[in-house]
DNA sequence: ACCTGAACACCGTTCAAGT
DNA sequence: ACCTGAACACCGTTCAAGT
C-alpha cells in the first residue's frame, strides 16, 4: 500500500496506523510536476470551488496533465487532501513566547478560525482525518505550551484545549460554509441574514430562536458575529481561569 | 425544482433560500415504501457502513426496489440526508424545565455529544447543511431557555451558548471518528491507544503533544475522555457564570 | 523516472416509459 | 400514483504501456 516509489519520501512510518505519509519529494524536477506544485494547485482549486468540486480530473486538467501523471506522486486522493490540509496551516500565526498565556491562547483562537473561513473545505477534512501534520503540529504545540502557565493542574490540559479548540473549529466551520452559501447565492451576508429573520418571523415554531438572534441587538452580521466569537472566547478563558484558581482542576461536584 | 409531486409535503417554504423541505409524507401506503420507511433505512445503513459507503443504489437495493424509486420520495440526495439528519435528533433526551440551569445546559451538550458519537455520519452533515429540521430545533429551543436563566444579558446569551454547543460538537465529532477507525482496524480504543502512544514516543518533533496526552495520568481512554469532556464543561458553564456575575456580559477588556 | 490511454466499477440524476 | 430501464456525465483507481 505504500509509497515505495517515490524518491526523497520519508519511510512512511505514521503515527497512525493506516495514516498519511508525511514529507514530500525534495524540490527537484525543473520541468516535471513536483508534490509542491501539486498541493499548491490543490490548494488553489479547492478554494476556489470547493471540495465537492475537486476531482483528480479536474485537478490534472488545470495543472495541463492527465489525471494519472499525478498519481506517480500521491497513492490516493485522500493523500493530496492531507497534504492539502497540512499546507494551509501555515497561515496561522503562532504568537510569541513572552506574552500572556490568556492572550496566547486567545490570538490562537483567532487564527484557527480564521484559517477555517478562509479555506471552509478544511472543516470537513480536519473532522475526516485525525492528522497532524508539521505545520498543524506545530500550532498544537504552540497551545499546548500556553495552557502549561495557566496554573491548572497537567491533568486537566488537553480538557482546556479541547474546550477552546473545538469550540474555534465549530465556530469557524458554520462561519465559512454560511459565507460560502451567501457567495454561491450572490446576495452579502446582511441581505441572507435579514431573508432568514423575515422567514423566521412568519413561523411561530421558531419564535424561540428569533428572539434569542435578535436579542443579540442592531448591526452588521460580520459585527454581531465577532462580539460573539470574543465573547465566548472571554467565557472559555475565565472559566479556565476560574477552575484553575478554585481548586485542584478535578471535575467539579454536581 | 420543488417537491410539486408528492402529496401531503408542505408547502416546501424553507427558512433557507436553497433549503430543505420539511415535512414528508402522511403515513399512508400499506403496501408502497413511504418517507419514514426511506429515512429509517438510510440511518440504519448509514450507521451500519457509514456516510461513504451509502449510495442511491445501495440504499435502494436493501429497500429491494430500484434506485429510481427512491427518487419519488426525495429530490435529491442531500435531502435524504438531511431527513436523516433530522431524525436522530429525536434520540436526544431534553432535561425537564425546573432543572438548574447549568445542570440543563451540562445535560444538553451531554446528550449531543452522545448522539453525534452513535451516528459518526451525523458531524459532516450537520456542518455541512445549516440545518434546523424540527427535531433539531427542538433541542435548540431548550439550550435557549436555559441560557436565558444564566443571568446574562440577552446579547450575549447566542455567543455563550456557540461556546457550549461548538465545544460539545467537535469533542463528538472526534470521538465519533477515533471510534470509528478503531473500528475499522478491529482493535480496541486501548489497544489503538497504546500504539499511537508507542509511535509518538520514537519522534522527538512529538515530545510535547507526547507529555500532554501523557499529563492526564493513567487509565483507559474512554475513562480519560470522560474526565476530559467533563472537565472542559465546568469551564465553559464556570465561564458563563463567572461572566455573567462580574459584568454586563459584554466582550471583556484584552 | 515520469507520464499516458483504456478500462473497471462505481456515482447522482434525467427522462421516457411502464402499470 | 408509483415504479422501472436505459442513458448521461461524471467519479477514484488499476494496469499495461509508452518515452
Amino acid at each position: 500500500m505504500a509509497s515505495d516509489r517515490r524518491k526523497a519520501r520519508d519511510s512512511g512510518s505514521s503515527v497512525w496506523l493506516s495514516g498519511p505519509p508525511a514529507r514530500h519529494a525534495s524540490g527537484g524536477q525543473p520541468h516535471g510536476l513536483g508534490l509542491d506544485k501539486i498541493v499548491e494547485a490543490t490548494v488553489r482549486l479547492l478554494d476556489a470551488e470547493g471540495l465537492a468540486k475537486v476531482s483528480m480530473r479536474r485537478l490534472a486538467g488545470e495543472l495541463g496533465v492527465t489525471a494519472m501523471s499525478v498519481y506517480w506522486y500521491v497513492d490516493t486522493k485522500d493523500e493530496l487532501l492531507e497534504l492539502a490540509l497540512d499546507h494551509v496551516h501555515e497561515e496561522i500565526r503562532l504568537p510569541a513566547d513572552d506574552v500572556d498565556w490568556r492572550e496566547r491562547l486567545r490570538q490562537l483562537a483567532r487564527e484557527h478560525r480564521r484559517m477555517l473561513v478562509t479555506h471552509p473545505w478544511v472543516s470537513p477534512l480536519a473532522g475526516e482525518y485525525l492528522n497532524i501534520g508539521p505545520r498543524a503540529l506545530a500550532f498544537a504545540e504552540c497551545a499546548q505550551e500556553a495552557i502549561r502557565d495557566s496554573g491548572l493542574p497537567a491533568r486537566s490540559w488537553l480538557g482546556a484545549l479541547s474546550l477552546l479548540f473545538q469550540f474555534s473549529y465549530g465556530f469557524g466551520t458554520v462561519e465559512g460554509r454560511w459565507r460560502e452559501r451567501c457567495r454561491s447565492l450572490g446576495v452579502s451576508e446582511d441581505e441572507l441574514h435579514g431573508e432568514v429573520m423575515a422567514r423566521l418571523a412568519g413561523r411561530s415554531e421558531y419564535a424561540v430562536s428569533l428572539a434569542t438572534v435578535q436579542a443579540r441587538g442592531e448591526g452588521a452580521v460580520g459585527v454581531l458575529r465577532e462580539r460573539d466569537f470574543e465573547f465566548a472566547l472571554d467565557c472559555a478563558i475565565a472559566g479556565i481561569t476560574e477552575m484553575g484558581r478554585s481548586g485542584t482542576g478535578s471535575v467539579g461536584g454536581r
